[in-house]
DNA sequence: CGGCTGCATGGTC
DNA sequence: GGACCATGCAGCC
């Protein structure tokens, strides 16, 4: 306070002082005329005097007052100097992405073809803007130093692409206290332009905000400042009212707080031609909150936005960025952190990097009305530190309300010992609770806790799940203890929060809210108390309902989810980790087993040898080239123990002898069997070969395959493979041990079941046997078993139940028949599930048992029968999926 | 034995 | 992997 520097101008215009508001004006007791000048925050205009009323309407007042001061530039357009920066003038310029400034008559220009374009903090946050200065006057926030949250400042794009204006570096102090804070008190409205008073409201709009100084005035802060604040790292107390331009950037009165309307000293400075542009600034930049430039710009701060005076509410461009974080408790100096910084009045605040490591979760959602209520005297401002979902833990009976760390040390008194200090909490009835606020040693830190809080919590009938809310009341410096059901909250804003790129969570009553408040006028003096005496219960439940349904902005999703559980941290974790399960469950698994899926048709890459590495013991091949993709073989030993292997032509379906090492392309036809000429073309007959024949007894020339899976002899091309045929073999049956190496790996064999051979790309030996358990073939199967399910699944959803009536009609047919091969193309249950492969159905294994039906994904596990029943596997809870699956596989896994 | 206290543990981010 | 925090729980009254 001592710092505050108010003028004349300080003194709020509603205090219908006769003097001239222009603090600068020669005859600041001129009372005759009391002309209106710009519009104030409080819907009055600046009472000014005849001579500063024709500089400000002949937009002269910044050439004026203001010739002297910094922050003159000129316009990169069109040359003209535009004084940047005070209450005045803040309006009249724009910031150019590319630096320097633009007169607001060429941003018009350029607006109306970019409609993106960034405006200049004093446009967009016109309304907000005078709030700081008063506040830090009053508070004595001199060394806003906390660097504003750097995640806050990224949030908006806002920031990125053009406003860099060394304007917005200055006031990010601003954003110091969370943006919805409000000064509830009545005052002095800084009139952001001096069109505002020919502007059906435009200030009103725009700068509902109003910023208290401790001497009760209220002081108005030009949008620019508000706007910097945000992205002010420096914490530099710039007075709203004052220039801000480049001059003044090195000396961005670190601590010094000025009263904003010293700043009026300023005049009008809108360009020279205040009127010429007025009007389109003002349509454009502060009615319309439709138009782009104001989406910003009037939702800001505009009382539509539920935020009535000096609260802001963000349009999407500016709901970017993060929310402004809790100002530390000025009258609770913590020091626990080392970021927290000593004002000059003897108040700590925490560094804004403090503020920026709370968590959304924590960010008050407190709505100006609530503050408002909660206020109820006009003469006090109410600055919403933090909010908390109660858990079970804390409304349980134990009586103990943990604290969020960050917030515990950012705004409550710092304490050293853990037993703490004794905190007094006002309720928003205006009830005095007594808490114990201490902390427990725990993991190198500090567990927070607020002890004693089961008589309040009980009073407001809060639950897990509830929120409270704290906030500080100023200049007493008293908590208040506000609260919000979780039901009235969480419904409505589950289904109307709309999530903003900066992760805010609007909820769009807020309008409806800033309607209501603007019914009810900005500094509507509703006390809070006196409602809830009138009926204690309904009391807070009102209050509390109006609190979850004007304002408590769900910032982040969790948030949106209080009526969920009792727990916003079970419950949103749980929530979270829900979803992630069902990601787990659905799509990874789907991409899992896709990889899978590409597993199996990897293959060495050809013109690379393999580097043995042992691992564990076993010898695993490396190569350093990617893996290419291959088309599925079989591998069969003859009688002479030579390995073979069998490749099926895409086209005519035969089987051609191929020599073990060979990589084939995945569409491999008979015309590019390089190593048997004779068998090159798709007219020469299939090979007969016994070991073939027993597993592929085809009818040579028929495009049917029938599969016998020979285990004993196949040796499918991986571990999905290997898993199909474990899917069909019976349990016990296993991969008879063979004396024979295996192709791929000359040092194992078939039935080995080292790591080695289960190797998607070069692993075509032997397999685990089927019975095998370990981890590998657990996984594998479970996975196969997953990418059946879900493929069937898939399918069946796209084929009308009439083609899968028709489909069961075929099987039972076939069945009945007995002699037409189930596997005849195009008729074997499970083509239609997989179309791309040919669907190979195993003798003997079609049944109606949905057990024995496994659905292989790839051409060769086409040979497993693909005879499921979707229908039967679905039926089962998607939790169930797994067991469903694994059912086919029980014995196996056995 | 119930409640309270202080700390430990484990899940989540 | 660390920090945070919800909760458990042993010890004490």
């Amino acid at each position: 306070m001592s710092t505050t520097t108010s003028t004349a101008a300080a003194v709020p215009a509603t205090a219908n002082l006769k003097i001239c508001f222009n603090s600068l004006c020669k005859e600041p007791k001129s009372e005759a005329q009391r002309r209106k000048g710009w519009k104030l925050r409080s819907g009055d205009h600046a009472e000014l005097c005849d001579r500063c009323s024709c500089a400000y309407e002949q937009g002269t007042f910044c050439e004026t007052f203001h010739l002297d001061a910094a922050g003159w530039r000129k316009c990169e357009s069109c040359g003209k100097r535009v004084h940047c920066g005070c209450i005045v003038s803040a309006s009249s310029y724009v910031l150019l992405d590319a630096g320097g400034i633009e007169c607001i008559l060429c941003a018009k220009k350029t607006l109306s073809m970019t409609p993106n374009s960034m405006w200049s903090p004093s446009l967009i946050l016109s309304s907000q803007v005078s709030e700081r200065p008063k506040e830090h006057a009053g508070k004595s926030w001199h060394q806003m130093t906390g660097s504003f949250p750097s995640q806050w400042r990224q949030g908006p794009h806002l920031w990125s692409t053009g406003i860099q204006s060394d304007l917005q570096q200055r006031l990010s102090y601003e954003f110091d206290r969370p943006l919805h804070s409000e000064r509830l008190i009545a005052g002095v409205r800084a009139s952001i332009s001096a069109q505002d008073k020919k502007v059906a409201e435009p200030s009103e709009r725009l700068t509902p905000g109003n910023h208290v100084l401790r001497n009760g005035t209220v002081a108005g802060l030009d949008a620019a400042s508000v706007f910097n604040m945000y992205r002010e790292e420096g914490n530099v107390l710039q007075d709203s009212g004052h220039h801000l331009g480049d001059n003044d950037l090195g000396s961005s009165r670190k601590g010094v707080v000025t009263d904003p309307c010293s700043a009026s000293t300023s005049g009008v400075n809108f360009e020279s031609r205040p009127n010429s542009y007025a009007k389109p600034l003002q349509s454009t930049i502060l009615k319309g909150e439709s138009s782009p430039l104001l989406g910003l710009a009037a939702s800001f701060s505009s009382p539509n936005g539920s935020n009535g005076p000096g609260r802001a509410s963000m349009t999407q461009s500016q709901r970017q960025m993060p929310p402004p974080i809790p100002k530390q408790l000025s009258s609770n100096p913590h020091n626990l952190n080392d970021n927290s910084v000593e004002v000059r009045s003897g108040r700590s605040r925490v560094d804004a990097r403090t503020r920026t490591q709370l968590l959304p979760r924590y960010w008050p959602r407190i709505t100006d009305q609530e503050l408002k209520q909660i206020n109820g005297d006009s003469n006090s401002v109410i600055t919403p530190l933090f909010e908390k979902m109660l858990s079970a833990s804390d409304a349980g009976r134990i009586g103990r309300l943990v604290l969020p760390k960050k917030c515990a040390e950012a705004y409550f008194p710092p304490i050293s010992q853990p037993e703490g200090l004794p905190l007094k909490v006002q309720d928003a009835s205006g009830k005095e609770w007594a808490f114990q606020f201490r902390f427990w040693p725990n993991n190198n830190s500090r567990m927070y806790v607020l002890e004693g809080v089961t008589p309040c919590i009980q009073s407001m009938q809060l639950q897990a799940g509830d929120t409270v809310t704290f906030s500080r009341i100023d200049p007493e410096g008293k908590l208040v203890m506000g609260f919000r059901k979780a039901s009235n909250a969480s419904s409505e804003q589950d289904a109307q929060t709309v999530k903003t790129g900066n992760g805010f969570l609007t909820p769009p009553e807020n309008n409806k809210n800033a309607t209501d408040f603007s019914e009810n006028g900005p500094f509507r003096s509703q006390k809070v108390g006196a409602e809830s005496k009138s009926s204690s219960n309904t009391t807070d439940e009102a209050i509390l309902s109006k609190f979850g349904k004007n304002g408590f902005i769900q910032k982040d999703g969790s948030a949106t989810k209080l009526s969920h559980g009792p727990s916003r941290r079970k419950g949103g974790n749980l929530g979270s980790r829900n979803k992630r399960l069902r990601i787990e469950s659905e799509d990874s698994i789907e991409l899992k087993v896709t990889w899978e899926q590409a597993q199996e048709l990897l293959r060495p890459p050809p013109n690379d040898n393999p580097n043995v590495v042992v691992i564990e013991g076993h010898e695993i091949e490396e190569y350093e080239e990617s893996p290419v993709l291959g088309k599925p073989t079989i591998f069969t030993t003859n009688q002479a123990g030579e390995n073979i292997q069998w490749a099926q032509c895409e086209d005519c379906f035969k089987w051609r002898k191929l020599p073990v090492d060979a990589l084939l392309p995945s569409k491999w036809t008979c015309s590019e069997n390089k190593w048997d000429p004779e068998r090159s073309s798709c007219s020469t007959a299939q090979e007969i070969d016994t070991e073939l024949a027993d597993i592929l007894p085809t009818t040579a020339g028929s495009r049917r395959s029938r599969v016998k899976l020979e285990n004993n002899n196949l040796e499918v091309s991986d571990g999905l493979d290997t898993l199909a045929n474990l899917a069909i073999l019976g349990e016990g049956e296993c991969l008879p041990p063979s004396s024979q190496p295996t192709t791929k790996h000359p040092r194992h064999r078939p039935g080995c079941t080292c790591i080695v051979c289960i190797q998607p790309p070069s692993g075509k030996g032997p397999k685990h046997k089927q019975s095998c358990t370990c981890n590998v073939c657990l996984t594998v199967k479970r996975r196969f078993r997953t990418l059946m399910l879900r493929r069937e699944k898939k399918q069946t959803e796209k084929e009308a139940e009439t083609s899968k009536k028709q489909i069961v009609d075929q099987s039972l047919e076939m069945m009945i028949s007995g002699s037409e091969p189930l596997q005849r193309e195009g008729k074997c249950i499970g083509d239609g599930s997989l179309p791309q492969s040919p669907v190979i159905c195993v003798e003997g294994e079609f049944d109606n048992d949905a057990e024995n039906r496994v659905i292989s994904p790839s051409p060769l596990k086409a040979q497993i029968d693909l005879n499921i029943q979707p229908e039967r596997e679905e039926e089962p809870s998607p939790k169930s999926d797994t067991g469903s699956i694994m059912r086919p596989f029980a014995d196996a896994t056995a």
